[in-house]
RNA sequence: GUGGCUAUGGUGAAGUGGUUAACACGGCGGAUUGUGGCUCCGUUAUUCGAGGGUUCGAUCCCCUCUAGUCACCCCA
């Protein structure tokens, strides 16, 4: 028990932070182009922000939250997704009096208590973007640009772009009766998960994976058919857009997110070849969230990337190689007090700003030889009792395993020498 | 939350109801006097996920737990 870590959870060793600065940094930069900032909120709110921003019907809410009461009685849950709170931090701190639209990123964990699996961890890390103030299509086309855009740059092919539309209070009451109509003489033939998703989401029976419920379905209304004509009108636009970025999509008729606040667009992309969790990013427009939180009436949307699938894709199509950090120099000694001054050198080095490695050990300068071979380390500072009288160094070229003698105190000699 | 499979050293793994748990990689030390990469030698698991049980005896059999993995579910 002390020495593993909780069930979901995973430490990020030495050996793959650096795929992870990576991903961090190009999603860092790619916002940069998109004029999207960066936002840090905290990693727990109060559990009513969850259950009314998400949803308490939804399997996020419902089941799936890390709950607990503090010391001062509160009822605080860790965050399972980040879009709520931003939004939160969005009206408690006016940014809608700073101009129009407010182009937001977050990247951090998030805690779920889900059952794991390969791709599915109970705290795993989400990069997303939220952009809050604007109604029309265009931002819905920026937001999947950026998410495409980030998701290529990284490599990654097989990638498919799914859209729907999920309709607004207006159109989705009217469909969700002709579903529920459609849906009501067979409701004795649906598995036990859908005739309960009858009353709370019927949406949720149309992607189903139960063959019976999959035929029943199949000919089911279908939302796009009964969209308004805001509704409509938004989703040809976005279309549209889409297809003048050059961004190949698949209309999904049956693309339903799971949580609560989404109007109009939804979408999701997908590295197929990962399984049961090939969903990469997911996101879509929450017109009537900020409301709901008690905002002034605003629209928003905003998508999420789950970093540890990205990294999966990337190990699976061979693009997970990050570059090592290689010493300029290994500063090698042998006895006590070349030792002193082997250190005192590298110091000054590391202080010059270079990245030098030394032994702690107090091993046997064969053994020093042998990890700077293994380091990569292009040069080898030499430092023994000989050099320490004659108040020099020995420089060696690991490469050409050539050497030469450098004055003790000439380190501008030395850089230089480094340099070549 | 449901069902299936799995669990041996730092890593990849072989193995059997019985006195010493293969092999490979890696690590450490060495192959004359202060020096790497190749080669060679030595060394590296009182222990087989944890706890119970069966047995004269279990890493190999049974149970429970824990963890991983796959499918369902859910989602990123």
């Amino acid at each position: 028990m002390l020495t593993t870590a909780p069930r979901g959870t995973r430490d990020i060793l030495p050996s793959e932070s650096g795929k992870w600065r990576k991903i961090e940094a190009l999603a860092r930069e790619l916002c940069a182009r998109f004029g999207y900032e960066e936002i840090r909120t905290p990693a727990f709110e109060h559990t009513e922000l969850f259950l009314r921003g998400i949803g308490d019907t939804t399997d996020i809410v419902s089941k799936e939250m890390y709950t607990m009461t503090d010391r001062g009685g509160r009822s605080i849950t860790l965050r399972p997704e980040n879009t709520a709170a931003v939004v939160r931090a969005y009206l408690e701190n006016k940014l809608y009096a700073d101009q129009g639209v407010t182009r937001l990123y977050y990247i951090g964990p998030m805690f779920r208590y889900d059952r794991p699996q390969a791709g599915r961890f109970r705290q795993f890390h989400q990069f997303g973007t939220e952009a809050i103030g604007a109604k029309g299509p265009l931002v819905d086309a920026e937001i999947i640009a950026l998410a495409e855009q980030y998701l290529k740059t990284l490599g990654l092919t097989e990638l498919r772009l799914l859209v729907n539309s999920v309709g607004c209070p207006a159109c989705r009451p009217v469909y969700r009766e002709k579903l529920q109509a459609y849906l009501r003489p067979e409701l004795a033939h649906l598995c036990a998960d859908c005739q309960s998703r009858f009353e709370r989401n019927p949406m949720r029976i149309l992607d189903c994976k139960n063959e019976t419920c999959r035929s029943i379905a199949k000919d089911a209304p279908r939302m796009l058919d009964v969209l308004c004509d805001d509704c409509e009108q938004h989703f040809a636009g976005l279309k549209e857009l889409l297809t003048a970025g050059g961004m190949a999509y698949e209309v999904d008729t049956r693309l339903v997110r799971g949580l609560d606040y989404y109007t109009k667009t939804a979408f999701e992309i997908q590295y197929t070849p990962l399984g049961a969790q090939s969903a990469v990013c997911g996101g879509g427009r929450y017109d009537g969230l900020i409301a709901e939180c008690g905002g002034p009436a605003t629209p928003g949307i905003g998508f999420a990337i789950g970093m540890e699938r990205v990294l999966l894709a990337m190990e699976q199509q061979g693009l997970a190689a990050e570059d090592k950090m290689v010493p300029a120099v290994f500063v090698a000694c042998q006895g006590n007090k070349a030792q002193a001054a082997a250190f005192q050198l590298a110091i000054e080095l590391r202080r010059r700003g270079q990245y030098v490695e030394m032994d702690v050990m107090d091993r046997s300068l064969k053994a020093q030889m042998k990890a700077a071979n293994r380091c990569g380390a292009k040069f080898v500072v030499l430092l023994g009792e000989n050099e320490l009288e004659q108040g020099v160094v020995t420089l060696r070229n690991m490469a050409t395993a050539t050497q030469q003698e450098i004055a003790l105190n000439d380190i501008d000699l030395l850089l230089k020498q480094l340099e070549q």
